[in-house]
DNA sequence: GTCAGTGCAAACTTTTTGCAACTAC
DNA sequence: GTAGTTGCAAAAAGTTTGCACTGAC
């Protein structure tokens, strides 16, 4: 695909999804701040996962708009709530990704190094949409696997022959 | 399953863990300590999560043995490395749970009020179990789902319809 | 004009760290 | 005896909250 194909696509998801941003709002009567479509439209800018410290300096420094961490927190819990932002809980702190036409994907952690990685199984994909559930109303949901990657399982033997 | 047999299978399972944990010990050439060895015999009393406050509380009521809330953080990374407890990290605190002769199970998370409830599936079991990883190696997995469990259902429509 | 939403700083919660005292080896 | 561990208290990291001010409606 052309490289101007692929922003010009990028563009049509961050209209979309100021449009269900829209009407979010208007359907639970919240306002219209320009603080909210300036987050919503730098989550759609990053690609991957990103913190709100990590939102918080990006933004910043991309100067086009700044805003307080407290809004971020407010904001991002409002965009979760329209199904706009995934919310993850990989370490310590909070980890967010955007929802809307992001791959479904799952995530594999490395025990060592604490490193994030995405991969895509279709099968696995299916087995999860097909389980039902009984007294619940599923709306995502979270694989993440753990383990150790190539990585770190030549540092470990290292480290245990060291010993 | 008589009762009394139960507990003579939760005392077998504890003192295998107990002697997983000394050869873990072992191994790495860490002390064997009466605070880990009491805190492994606590967590495989707990039935199902706990924080390391609950875990610091019902040690502490329990009146065996008190640890400080320093030695339950060193001690949890330990049982982890030694994959005799898992970390979970649902909401804001994390969560840990045994991890020997636990059933594997899936968690659904009501996204309203937090609450977890585990459940069993044996075909999801065996697809995520069959994926496989390029450069990993998987120790073990957490599948999240997320949604509304019916009980918030009903109050969330209350709540709507009140606005 | 009104009240939801924002920014700021303080408060709070959970986890990590530095250091003296202790104890398993 | 000596280094790995523990307990304590202080610090750090992440998130929430109270309040005055601002601006969307």
């Amino acid at each position: 695909m052309a490289f101007e194909q692929k922003i010009r696509m990028e563009e049509n998801v961050k209209d979309t999804v100021r449009q269900l941003l829209t009407e979010y709002l208007q359907a639970n009567g919240q306002r219209k701040t320009p603080e909210r479509y300036a987050i919503l439209d730098t989550i759609y800018t990053i690609k991957g996962h990103f913190g709100i410290d990590e939102l918080y300096h990006y933004m910043e420094s991309n100067g086009k708009f700044r805003v307080s961490r407290a809004t971020l927190y407010n904001t991002i819990i409002l965009l979760v709530d329209a199904n706009l932002v995934i919310k993850h809980q990989f370490g310590t702190s909070s980890q967010y990704e955007r929802a809307y036409k992001n791959e479904t994907h799952h995530h594999m952690i490395c025990t060592e190094c604490g490193k994030v990685t995405e991969f895509q199984d279709e099968s696995l994909k299916q087995a999860i949409a097909n389980t039902k559930l009984k007294k619940f109303t599923a709306t995502h949901y979270s694989l993440y696997i753990y383990g150790v990657c190539s990585k770190c399982t030549w540092a470990k033997r290292r480290k245990k022959k060291s010993k």
